[in-house]
RNA sequence: GUGAUCAUAGCUUAAUGGUAAAGCUCCGCUCUGUGGAAGCGGCGAUACGGGUUCAAUUCCCGUUGGUCACCCCA
């Protein structure tokens, strides 16, 4: 876990504030879910028998017994609040945004962290209809578009329903299963995808193993053996993507770790970073029926928001910070002291930022820190200033300065700063 | 969780089984009413715990933390 650092602020309030105008563009409302939840929450909702459940949940015992969890996505606490507050008396669908920290336990390393920041766009409820899938594909693609990011690509899949994805996965296990077991020599296919096949098929397509990579070449594809329903649903988002010339890529082998995800899923990766996905999301129509509910349709997306920090800064090392309507406050000796306390109220209805170094004594410190803010004045007030009730006003740029009459000062510095 | 690798000042790096060095940054002085330069000075470190040893920052073990890869994921 890490500190966010005041240099590194300006970078995520950029990223949220244009999150916040990209959700509100599309209508979603935010929403914010605790960060401690009971931890059957998650161990229903997100999988048992997914890592984030068996490896990565914080989880500990409060002091009435309670085993609660550090939230380690947001998604089970929307489904779990649009059923606890009876949101499917609103009209349907529900849509709903959300940008704060998670929690996962797993060994940190480039673009990952302990704790970090997902936001997301989520519609719950209503039918399922693949125009949803494709309004969250294209928000969260407007929000990183919103940041400047280019280069980023939308790889797209359906991984089925419970109805055909049985099916594909013996399909797939039936494929490696000749290419298991070979001799070293003869290998096509590398040792955790040996494992794989058995456990999880359809994360051996996901192995960045070259070995993996050729086999997978003919390796079926989910897509040849949806059902009617799975395949007209995947049909009519690519239809809705077309119709906005929306550029998406097919990626027949993409899948997704989390259990509850059904047809449409897909990830934004920046083409520079192709091992890390900026976001990725899908439909979860069955996530409900961990509450013992019937299932609703949702579809949704979370995107790191650090990973797309990461990609900002590599983009514009600097954000700079506007060095217009900046001013330096210096005093020499006590008396002016207290002057410059009180200017300071002064300035503070106007938008005109100050800058002071009051626990320094001597010009020249003062002067140095002014330099050093790169502020466009300076306001010098020392004895003699302070009985003729005047004040020094310095141009950084060239030096030049004149007395004015405190009375006028904030004015004046106002109508300077404006040419 | 598995494997590899690393840990010296705020940062970047040096060195040694026996006083830990430098550059940058920061603070101050040269310059008691005037900044950017220069010179001088100052603050400041061997991650933690144990072992071997007269002596450990150095060698050994453990812990913690970082980095990288795997697993997995944002």
């Amino acid at each position: 876990m890490r500190d966010i650092l005041p240099a590194d602020y300006p970078y995520w309030e950029k990223v949220e504030k244009a999150f916040k105008k990209t959700a509100e563009f599309y209508n979603f409302k935010f929403i914010e879910p605790p960060i401690l939840e009971r931890a059957e929450l998650f161990i229903r909702g997100t999988g048992v028998n997914t890592d984030i459940v068996e490896k990565e949940l914080y989880t500990f015992k409060t002091k009435g017994k309670d085993l609660v969890a550090l939230r380690p996505e947001f998604t089970p606490s929307l489904i779990r609040a649009y059923i606890e507050h009876g949101m499917s008396r609103l009209p349907q669908p529900v849509k709903m945004c959300y940008f704060g920290p998670v929690f996962r336990y797993s060994a940190p390393q480039a673009g990952r962290f302990r704790q970090f920041y997902q936001a997301g766009l989520e519609i719950i409820g209503g039918e399922a209809d693949p125009i949803y899938d494709a309004q969250i594909i294209v928000s969260a693609f407007r929000f990183i578009e919103e940041l400047k990011i280019k280069k980023i690509i939308v790889q797209l899949n359906s991984i089925g329903c419970r109805a055909c994805r049985p099916g594909y996965r013996k399909k797939l296990q039936e494929y490696y299963r000749r290419y298991a077991s070979l001799t070293k020599t003869k290998r096509k296919i590398c040792k955790d995808c040996e494992r794989r096949i058995k456990i999880n098929p359809l994360r051996v397509l996901d192995c960045k193993n070259e070995l993996c990579q050729q086999t997978k070449e003919n390796a079926p594809v989910s897509l040849d053996y949806l059902c009617l329903s799975c395949r007209s649903h995947f049909k009519g988002v690519l239809e809705f993507l077309d119709e906005i010339s929306f550029p998406y890529v097919l990626s027949p082998h993409l899948v997704r770790g989390l259990d509850y995800y059904n047809r449409t899923v897909f990830e934004i990766i920046e083409s520079g970073n192709p091992s890390l996905a900026l976001a990725g999301g899908g439909r979860y129509d069955y996530l409900a029926e961990s509450f013992g509910k019937r299932a609703i349709p949702s579809a949704g997306v979370s995107l790191g928001v650090e990973r797309i920090i990461e990609v900002l800064k590599s983009l514009s090392p600097i954000i700079l910070e506007k060095t217009k309507d900046k001013v330096f406050i210096i005093h020499a000796g006590e008396l002016a002291k207290k002057k410059t306390f009180a200017l300071i109220e002064e300035f503070r209805k106007t938008n005109i930022k100050i800058f002071e170094a009051l626990g320094k004594e001597s010009l020249e410190s003062q002067l140095k820190a002014a330099d050093r803010e790169e502020t466009k004045f300076a306001l010098i007030i020392g004895q003699k200033e302070f009985y003729e009730e005047s004040i020094i006003l310095k141009d950084m740029e060239n030096g030049v300065q004149e007395t004015v009459s405190i009375k006028k000062i904030v004015e004046e510095v106002k109508k300077r700063l404006k040419d």
